[in-house]
DNA sequence: ATGAAAGCGCTAACAA
DNA sequence: TTGTTAGCGCTTTCAT
């Protein structure tokens, strides 16, 4: 009753050990008896292979791995910021993982760090998965993925397009920083702020392109001083927001690149009195607290989980099929619009 | 390069297979001279030892895992709502499995499911973990903590007093509600409204008993009218702040059992154009929305990330020594005070 | 204090 | 179509 073995399935069944391998993992040249047989013992005795006995055996290990930057999570983690996109990420690759009797385990390995090789290498030893998914700011890591592609491990880097070196699953965050802008432009805003995220991330740059090519596209000049810098955190958008909402020609709508900063500039503007959606806002990633605040915020809904879901699909298709060439995969995005935007008065 | 395994480390450092564990594993009986060659072999082959042979080989797995409530948890990911609760989990229980060369994994289960003996026991015999975390609902389930210990499976409880059968850490939820209760008394409010939680999980109960606890103690009469039923999601936050600011006599501050339903509170509080903290406010739970929230909510923190940290901390104590008596943890709560309270005018 | 050999539960390779 | 055998990389006996 404790330990279940293969040996005590094929017992049971009157099978070759081998015979009921053939029938757990739906190998051909079994005939219909025997699989059922088998799948009978199995039932009976409630069989379910040994992960680690599978790994030692055969060549997969049934088993993926995330990697996020370390110090990022950490202090999401201790600041209570809360991590969506691990969040998200979760979502969309257990679930697929589950599906196909995988499983995906996570690590955090610090995206500067000299010895990030060694690190990762290490996690391969021990861990040995059929495949790596990585998240920004790893994905944009070339020099990683080519050594994990030299180690024959199948990569998908999340976030960025892969092109050729390791599949790719991605949105296209410039033109969701135009459609976000087109959107405060059909309201008819002309003088729009934007705060911008940290130039770790290359998507950063992508949404200010975004949002200069709305612009450029409406025939709106675009003022450089109603760009302002930012890097993701609560305090950069306080000090953002404060920057340009304390101009005299103030804009009338904003556009942050993620929620934390957009929520900072809510906090703000309630400070100067200036009530949203009087003054537009819209923000970037739709995580959890943006459809909460008061008024909810019009916002870009990046499709992690589904970036996820994606990626975990590809390296398990890698892993049963032994083949794949890399593949890019563009995921749509989607504007949310709430309570936050509203027509230029 | 490829794939270094202990023979090589062995080979390399002209010691056997079997010394090469013994310095892996810290045992004793090793002289101070073969362990500084054999480590010197591990750094320069860069030697990792394989999870799954050291499962296969001995006894232990390295492996915890966590079992959260399946519904519970994919409908807040459904929903973008975001699951703290797993965040501040993996926050706790990943570090201190990292720290002790552990893995952790989290598995979702269907609380109610009358088939979820087998699908832990599939869990169990696919893993072979070194031993078990479960969050509530789970946690409140002895029918299957006691399957577990039947099985030898160390088991943490998280959420609940473990009560001798299987590890208990948690936090007084009863105190917690009772201190938040006396913050508005002291602030001078007399008439409080209390929005309960899903009676799913016994904190409900006790988030009750605690509000009951510390108006009886100040010697103010209970108004049933002024205790609303919730479930713990937003719409239910609706109905039920809806429900208590309709009235004539409405409450000049309410508790509510989670943070979505404060968050709740606080739309309908705006509009019904009450501001807060004219109306005074404090939730449970401290997610990440509530201080970004305008005003930001005064909250009870949950000691989540600690909690599971003991908990890890206590497998592994077991996985290693062998042994340990199931003891209870209980941690501390802390009330965080932000805009969403004030003095009763 | 050190080492040799025997598994752990699977699958790959090779018979039959 | 089915079964047999040899590992996979470790740790556990059990010698020495």
């Amino acid at each position: 009753m404790s330990k279940v073995t293969i040996r005590h399935v094929a017992a049971a069944a009157g099978v070759a050990v081998k015979t009921v391998s053939r029938v757990m993992n739906g190998e051909p040249n079994v005939t219909q008896d025997l699989q059922d047989r088998v799948n009978k013992a199995v039932d009976a005795l409630g069989y379910v292979p040994s992960m680690a006995a599978r790994r030692m055996g055969g060549s997969r290990s049934y088993l993926l791995v995330a990697l996020n930057d370390r110090e990022n999570t950490i202090n999401n983690w201790r600041s209570g910021r809360g991590n969506d996109w691990i969040d998200q990420m979760l979502h969309g690759a257990m679930l697929t993982c589950e599906a196909h009797g995988y499983r995906m385990l996570f690590e955090l390995v610090e995206a500067g760090s000299p010895d990030l090789d060694r690190k990762v290498v290490a996690i391969l030893s021990a861990l040995q998965p059929d495949g790596i998914i990585l998240t920004p700011p790893h994905s944009q890591n070339l020099a990683l993925v080519e050594m994990l592609t030299r180690r024959n491990v199948p990569v998908v880097r999340m976030g960025v397009a892969g092109e050729g070196v390791g599949f790719g699953v991605f949105m296209d965050d410039r033109a969701a920083a135009a459609e976000a802008t087109r959107h405060l432009l059909q309201l008819g805003h002309r003088r729009i702020g934007f705060i911008a995220g940290s130039p770790r991330f290359e998507a950063s740059r992508q949404r200010l392109d975004g949002y200069r090519d709305a612009l450029t596209e409406a025939g709106v000049t675009i003022d450089e001083d109603l760009i302002a810098p930012g890097d993701f955190t609560f305090e950069s958008g306080v000090a953002a927001a404060g920057t340009l909402l304390a101009r005299d020609d103030r804009p009338t709508a904003i556009l942050a690149s993620n929620d934390e900063m957009a929520l900072a500039t809510l906090h703000v503007a309630s400070r100067l009195r200036i009530r949203v959606p009087d003054l537009s806002l819209v923000s970037f990633d739709d995580t959890p607290g943006v459809r909460l605040s008061v008024p909810g915020l019009t916002s870009i809904r990046q499709p992690i989980s589904e970036m996820a879901a994606k990626a975990a699909a590809l390296l398990i298709g890698v892993s049963r099929t032994g083949e794949g060439a890399p593949s890019d995969h563009l995921l749509p995005f989607a504007l949310e619009v709430r309570g936050s935007t509203a027509p230029l008065t």
